[in-house]
DNA sequence: ACCGCCGGGTGCC
DNA sequence: ACCGCCGGGTGCC
């Protein structure tokens, strides 16, 4: 018996069956002498394991049935083994029928009939989650008992236990229930199931606790596994910080690792888990690799590098010359169908790439080059989203040369299908016709993936965000020694090389997730999905956490021999944000949702101990976390000098206060209005567009933007008025910087829609409500109606007239600048070299601080979310620079840059205005105050006194203790949220 | 005997 | 299944 690596027709069912997709089976198979419900009685529910509500779940009582025709299959179970139960609609004997499977998905028998008839109208509905567990028997021949468990939401008690008692079944709340005295059920012995009855499960345990508890999980440093530090290979150039010797150590050895799996023991010739009680003859594989969840700034992207060069291949490190006789790549060449003898001169090089060979560019002889050449390239490229591939191949292989050529002849007809043909006509040993290669693809591309699943690659697959792809290329560049010939494609951009046979030769291949899920999606074959990797590397790993993304999907359906995921935030809500990335490690039997809801993510919810157990030690076994503040061998593991916050008060000018208590006493009487009618949240964008005003002028008064008028609709607005209302609103709130959260999701706002009462959510979440509330869908914030139609969707940005009208405006100065330019005026005369950041939220201010910067004679340069990749790229390099007249100063914006922006040459930060989320603002801190940083950072908040800007720091507090306790708690839900947010504006506006 | 009892055939859903 | 159930054979003591 072996786990098969999909179980493919069960798993699926599981995945995708709901209600009313089988059209047929629920009419005709619930005996009709029992009331039936109407479909209307029931709301059809989402998939129930997929749904959020899973965490609602409450006991409703055990029951004991029995398995039967256990002779007919050969699904073998232990005792106290869990089992799940199937529905079998569509089996011919009984459309009730309930399959009873062990926790490999191989079915040990059938539900007896009666019973199976009762649940199965409870099942297809998922009104209620039946669980099972024989607690003996297990090696009866015919039949063998089974303990059920049923959860439910608790609003479904009651129909579950009427269409129970219809058919003669009443669930029990003890053992004794069960059949048995108190004595046999301990008899049993070690390890199997726990079953807390309901008074238990009902106690919650704190979010304090459950948070301690959870800290706990990553602080033990003292096994061995993860103290040994190991030197990287030769080829690594950088010399390890000793946490990241001690990552690579670890790291190396869980890819080599020969013990077994996290919950496996060995007993006789068995291999038992001990969470399930399943056993298999064969040796479960381990998983050949884990999360590396290092904090950010820590060097996990060097850490992964030297990992792939130390354990190259055969647990060897690679070889600096390539040629040696132990070369990995000989089995290569063995198979070269046929050899060109004249392009020696090349292969001393090692690497050269197709572009000097077609495009007359110089062949790039090593990887800094190489390095410089791609960065030059994918920068270039990027704005306009047309970047360009590079191959990399070693010459001497000259079927890669003429794959190479004639895929680029034939990029002319462009058409990429017919390219792999020809690289296959000519990889291929066996003769393809032309007449075949002419025949539809479909046949000679299964030829072609047949060939090459047939063996593992020695391939690193490395699949990252788009943000830091060029960050991987830099850091190769940089760690890897000049002398040393790696094979690296960049697999990336519309001219692709779609190949599998030339990605499966390459040493290291570099991709995004949306390429990966863009080629999944496609009907040809994905190379990525037709290759056998030898190590696939996850970058900001939790990108995957949803486990319903077709991203998730895309990246689960990769085949690796050793899986790793780098990630700073493993958890970032809950903890079923780790399901996806356990799923992904392939660690059984937590790939399937069941076995993990079951054993490990219901029971720690619960605040089950057992379950905070086997989550703690499964935790250990295959994470490796350090934070910043972690300590080896007394040491901190980054030494990163000091980092101070300081506030500073401005005081506003006469002229700037008599605005700013204007515009202050109008929307206060609004807004008082609104409380009063309690209709806040109905106008929540005017809220938020008063404190936008108040907070702009805080800032400087040329911020004000007059196009917003507080009044909203009145009412009778023809429909595209209320259209462009909306979106004005929409823009209002998005630009504002308020880093608003999706009231549904609670994260930021992933493509924003709003809604016709004004409200701003995720399109897909609010989608989703929609669907699950139709046909009268409610808004969650205010309860309006509404409609799938009615969502609007943000328009791109017609930015410049609003610039330009203000650069027409004569510059005046503000109490903020003023404060900004003395201080940044005394810093330059104490130390003209130091560096500084300016950031804030609006652009329009930066524009504005320019000005005097220029006046002053500063030198200076700009990051914000406007700018092309190109020109990002081109500032950063121009800042981080240290030469002489490099600019000292950046001016940045709050949020531009994604989580590896490394602006370490600053050390000094002034933050102009404070965001709603104080974790923005830490972020934006953690730029220049990271690895590389020598010096102390200092950094300013500009506050204004006596406004708006003080109450937002009591925001950021309540905050930051919100986050802080946030581990293993509830999501607030929409009343939470709405209060939350009434208050907030309670504080903000002084009411 | 329109029963009881015997013993063989048989067996999930 | 060392059961239950079915249906045929059988029939005082």
């Amino acid at each position: 018996m072996s786990w098969p690596s999909k179980r493919d027709p069960d798993w699926k069912y599981l995945q995708s069956v709901q209600y009313g997709t089988h059209g047929n089976f629920p009419r005709l198979s619930y005996p009709t002498f029992f009331p039936r419900f109407e479909s209307q009685d029931i709301i059809p529910p989402d998939d129930f394991l997929n749904s959020d509500e899973e965490l609602d779940c409450v006991l409703f009582g055990i029951l004991r049935g029995q398995v039967v025709g256990l002779r007919y299959y050969t699904g073998v179970v232990n005792n106290n083994e869990m089992v799940s139960l199937q529905r079998e609609p569509d089996n011919p004997y009984d459309k009730n029928a309930i399959k009873v499977n062990n926790v490999n998905g191989d079915q040990v028998g059938h539900l007896k009939r009666n019973l199976a008839a009762a649940l199965a109208f409870l099942m297809d509905n998922k009104l209620v989650q039946v669980e099972g567990v024989v607690p003996f028997g297990a090696n009866n021949a015919f039949t063998m008992p089974l303990h059920m468990t049923f959860w439910g939401k608790e609003e479904n008690r009651e129909v579950v236990l009427d269409q129970l008692k219809k058919h003669g079944f009443k669930l029990g709340s003890t053992l004794k229930d069960l059949g048995l005295s108190s004595e046999n059920s301990l008899v049993s012995g070690r390890s199997g199931p726990r079953y807390n009855m309901p008074a238990h499960v009902a106690v919650q345990m704190t979010a304090e606790q459950l948070k301690t508890e959870f800290d706990k999980l990553f602080e033990d440093l003292k096994e061995d596994a993860k103290t040994n530090e190991m030197e990287p290979a030769e080829a690594i150039g950088t010399p390890l910080l000793p946490h990241q010797k001690q990552a690579l150590a670890w790291m190396i050895s869980r890819e080599n690792s020969k013990e077994l799996p996290p919950f496996w023991e060995q007993r006789n010739d068995l291999y038992y888990n001990t969470i399930t009680n399943f056993s298999v003859k064969q040796r479960p594989e381990n998983v050949h690799g884990g999360i590396l969840a290092d904090d950010m700034g820590l060097g996990k992207t060097l850490t992964a590098i030297a990992v792939i060069l130390t354990n190259f291949a055969d647990g060897q490190p690679l070889l600096s010359n390539r040629r040696e006789k132990n070369h990995p790549r000989k089995e290569y060449k063995d198979k070269t169908v046929k050899r060109r003898g004249n392009n020696t001169n090349n292969e001393a090089d090692g690497l050269s790439t197709e572009t000097s060979r077609c495009g007359g560019e110089p062949v790039i002889s090593h990887i800094q080059e190489m390095n410089k050449f791609l960065t030059s390239k994918v920068s270039s490229f990027c704005p306009k989203r047309r970047k360009i591939s590079v191959e990399y191949t070693e010459s001497s292989d000259s079927e890669k040369i003429e794959t190479s050529e004639l895929a680029q002849k034939m990029k002319g007809s462009s058409k990429v299908k017919e390219d792999t043909t020809f690289a296959h006509a000519l990889t291929s040993s066996a003769p393809v016709t032309k007449k075949k290669m002419l025949k539809k693809g479909a046949s000679v591309m299964e030829g072609l993936k047949k060939c090459d699943t047939g063996e593992r690659s020695r391939a690193t697959l490395i699949i990252c965000p788009l943000s830091v792809l060029s960050n991987w290329i830099d850091q190769f560049g940089q760690h890897i020694k000049s002398e040393v010939h790696l094979n690296f494609y960049v697999y990336y951009g519309p001219d692709r090389i779609r190949d599998p046979n030339l990605l499966s030769k390459q040493d290291i291949v570099l991709t995004t997730y949306n390429v990966l899920t863009h080629d999944y999606g496609t009907k040809d074959d994905s190379p990525l999905h037709s290759i056998k990797w030898l190590r696939v590397i996850l970058d900001e790993g939790h990108a995957i956490r949803n486990p319903n993304a077709q991203q998730t999907k895309a990246v689960l359906d990769l085949e690796a021999e050793r899986r790793w995921v780098l990630t700073g935030t493993p958890i970032q809500n809950s903890l079923k944000d780790l399901w996806s990335l356990l799923s992904f490690l392939k660690l059984k039997p937590f790939i399937d949702r069941e076995w993990w809801h079951r054993t490990i993510q219901r029971p720690v919810t619960t605040g089950d101990e057992g379950g905070l157990r086997r989550l703690q030690s499964l935790i250990k076994s295959i994470t490796l976390r350090r934070t910043k503040t972690s300590k080896i061998k007394g040491k901190p593991v980054l030494e990163l000098p000091e980092r101070k916050v300081f506030i500073q008060h401005v005081s506003l000018s006469e002229e700037e206060r008599k605005i700013y208590q204007s515009v202050k006493n109008e929307g206060k009487a609004i807004i008082g209005r609104y409380f009063t009618d309690g209709t806040v949240l109905a106008h929540y964008a005017d809220v938020l567009g008063l404190l936008l005003r108040l907070r702009q002028i805080c800032c400087h008064i040329h911020l004000l933007t007059n196009g917003i008028s507080s009044s909203g609709s009145s009412g009778n607005d023809t429909p595209e008025e209320l259209r462009k209302m909306l979106i004005r609103k929409m823009r209002l709130i998005l630009s504002s910087g308020s880093d608003e959260e999706c009231a549904i999701c609670l994260d930021s706002l992933t493509f924003p829609v709003i809604t016709h009462c004004a409200h701003v959510f995720c399109k897909p979440c609010i989608c989703q409500v929609i669907q699950s509330e139709q046909p009268h869908a409610k808004c969650p914030l205010c309860r309006n109606n509404i409609h799938g139609d009615n969502l609007l969707e943000c328009p791109p940005e017609e930015s410049a007239c609003d610039s330009e009208e203000r650069s027409n405006m004569e510059w005046t100065s503000s109490s903020k600048i003023n404060a900004l330019m003395h201080a940044l005026i005394e810093l330059r005369t104490k130390n003209p070299n130091i560096k500084s950041l300016v950031v804030s939220q609006f652009t329009t201010f930066l524009s504005l601080i320019e000005t005097p910067l220029k006046a002053s004679g500063f030198m200076f340069t700009r990051l914000d979310g406007s700018m092309t990749q190109k020109k990002r790229v081109e500032s950063i390099q121009c800042f981080q620079n240290t030469e002489a007249g490099s600019p000292t100063i950046m001016l940045l914006s709050l949020k531009a840059g994604g989580v590896g922006l490394n602006l370490c040459a600053a050390s000094r930060v002034f933050l102009m205005d404070p965001a709603w989320n104080p974790a923005a603002e830490d972020q934006c801190f953690d730029r220049c105050h990271r690895l590389g940083q020598k010096q102390e950072v200092i950094i300013t908040k500009f506050i204004v006194k006596d406004s708006v800007e003080e109450n937002m720091l009591k925001i950021q507090n309540t905050k930051r203790e919100l986050a802080a306790g946030a581990f293993g708690t509830k999501k607030p839900d929409a009343n939470e949220m709405k209060q939350a947010k009434i208050n907030e504006i309670r504080t903000l506006v002084d009411l």
